[in-house]
DNA sequence: CGCCGATGATGACGTTTGTCATCGAGAACT
DNA sequence: AGTTCTCGATGACAAACGTCATCATCGGCG
C-alpha cells in the first residue's frame, strides 16, 4: 500500500469543512483524518493524530489560524501549515508567513489547486496564491508601532476615547496622541477611516 | 428512473463551491446542473437552465443572494431558493423571508441539513435556522427610517461629515441629524458604533 | 557614552461632532 | 380639513476629537 498524507481540516463552518473533507478523501493519496471546529480542537487533535499536513481556515473561534499554526510549529515540528481564507488581507499573509505557514490560499481559487498545495508542502515546497503574494509586497510592511496597533484595534468598536483609554490602561491623552500618530501614518482623516484602511491591509 | 431535484449552486468561493457541488451530487436524488460566481451569472444559469431549487450564498459580488432571490421569483416563479451565508444577521433573514426566499442557513450547520432542506424547499416547504430565527424575533424589526440607513451606511466608511453630505447630496446639518436620529435609536455612543450595531444586526 | 525610538503623559488650541429647538414642504392617513 | 410622519434644512451650544509642542523614562545600538 502507498502511504497516504495525513491531513487536519479545520474550519468553524461545518457546511465547507464536510464537503472540503469530503473532496479530499476523493484523492488517492491523500486522507483527512481528523477535523475540527476551533482553533484549540485543531492543534489537540493534531498533535494526537500526528497530521502530516494541517488546512487551517484563518478565522476560527478561539484560536486563529495563524496562531494554531504557531502552536504546531513548536508542538508538532515535521507538521506543514496550509491557511485558506475567505479575505485575502496582506497583513496576514506576511504573518503566517512569520508563523512558519507553508501555503496560503484564498476560497476564491479552484478545487484542484488546494490537493496540489497539500501535496507541495507535503514535500517540503511553499505555495502562496500569486495574487496575493503581489498585494503583499506592494503593500509593504506596517508602519504601526505595537502599542499604537493595539490602541487601533481596542477603537474598531466605535467606543469613545476615554473607554480605549479604560480599556488599554492609559491616559485618555495619549490614547488620543497614538491614535493620531496612527491616522497620520495610515493618511485617514479620523481614526475610524484609520482602522478600515488597518483592517483592509490586515495590519490589526 | 426517478426525476432529479435540479439545483443551481451559486458562491463566489471556487473552493466551497466545487466541494458543495460534489457532495450534493452524491445524493441520488439531485443534481446540480448550474454553478454560478456572482449573483449575474447565477439568475441567467438558473432560467437558463429552468432549475427546481437555487442554493445561493449571501454575499457575492454584483448581485448578493437576495436580490438574486428577487430576480428569480420574477423571471422563474416556480424555483425555489435557498440561502446559505457564513454570518447570520437578523435583518438579512427577515429581507431573504421578504424577498420570497424559502429556506436560510449559516455555512456552521451540518451538511446533512443542507441536501435535506433542499428537498423540504422543493416539495413546497420551508425551513430557516431554528437559532437565526430566535436571534430575529428577539432583534425586532429595524428601527431606522430609509434615509437614516441610507445615511448610516455612507458613514461606514469613516469619512467626515462633508464627505458623506456630498455623497448623500444633502446639507452637512442634516446628515448629522440623521445621523444623531440613529445614533438614539441605537443607544450608540458615536456614529461609528452605530455603524457597527446596525451591521451586526443586518439593518444596513 | 550618546543618540534614537517607543512608551507614556500633560496642556493648549481649533475643528469636528452630537444634541436640540425650530422651521417648512410634501405624502399619507382619518 | 386636519393630523401625523418623513424628509430636508438652519443655527446655537457643549462635548468629543485631532494636532501640536513639550516633557520624562527606558531599551537598544553604534
Amino acid at each position: 500500500m502507498s502511504t497516504q498524507i495525513r491531513i487536519l481540516l479545520a474550519d468553524d463552518e461545518h457546511l465547507i469543512r464536510t464537503a472540503l473533507a469530503q473532496m479530499l478523501d476523493l484523492e488517492d493519496d491523500l486522507s483527512v483524518v481528523a477535523e475540527a471546529v476551533d482553533g484549540e480542537h485543531a492543534v489537540t487533535a493534531a498533535v494526537k493524530h500526528a497530521v502530516d499536513v494541517a488546512v487551517l481556515d484563518l478565522q476560527m473561534p478561539k484560536l486563529d489560524g495563524i496562531a494554531v499554526a504557531e502552536q504546531l510549529t513548536e508542538q508538532l515540528p515535521g507538521c506543514r501549515c496550509v491557511i485558506i481564507t475567505s479575505h485575502g488581507r496582506p497583513g496576514h499573509l506576511k504573518r503566517a508567513l512569520a508563523a512558519g505557514v507553508r501555503g496560503f490560499l484564498p476560497k476564491t481559487t479552484s478545487a484542484v489547486i488546494l490537493a496540489s498545495v497539500v501535496r507541495t508542502v507535503h514535500d517540503g515546497g511553499r505555495h502562496v496564491d500569486p495574487e496575493l503574494a503581489a498585494e503583499a509586497i506592494a503593500a509593504g510592511d506596517s508602519p504601526l508601532t505595537p502599542r499604537e496597533a493595539d490602541v487601533l484595534e481596542l477603537a474598531a468598536t466605535g467606543a469613545p476615547i476615554d473607554d480605549i483609554a479604560d480599556r488599554a490602561a492609559l491616559s485618555p491623552g495619549t490614547v488620543r496622541n497614538y491614535l493620531s500618530n496612527a491616522m497620520t501614518k495610515l493618511n485617514a482623516a479620523n481614526r475610524h477611516e484609520a482602522v478600515a484602511i488597518a483592517r483592509r491591509l490586515g495590519w490589526i
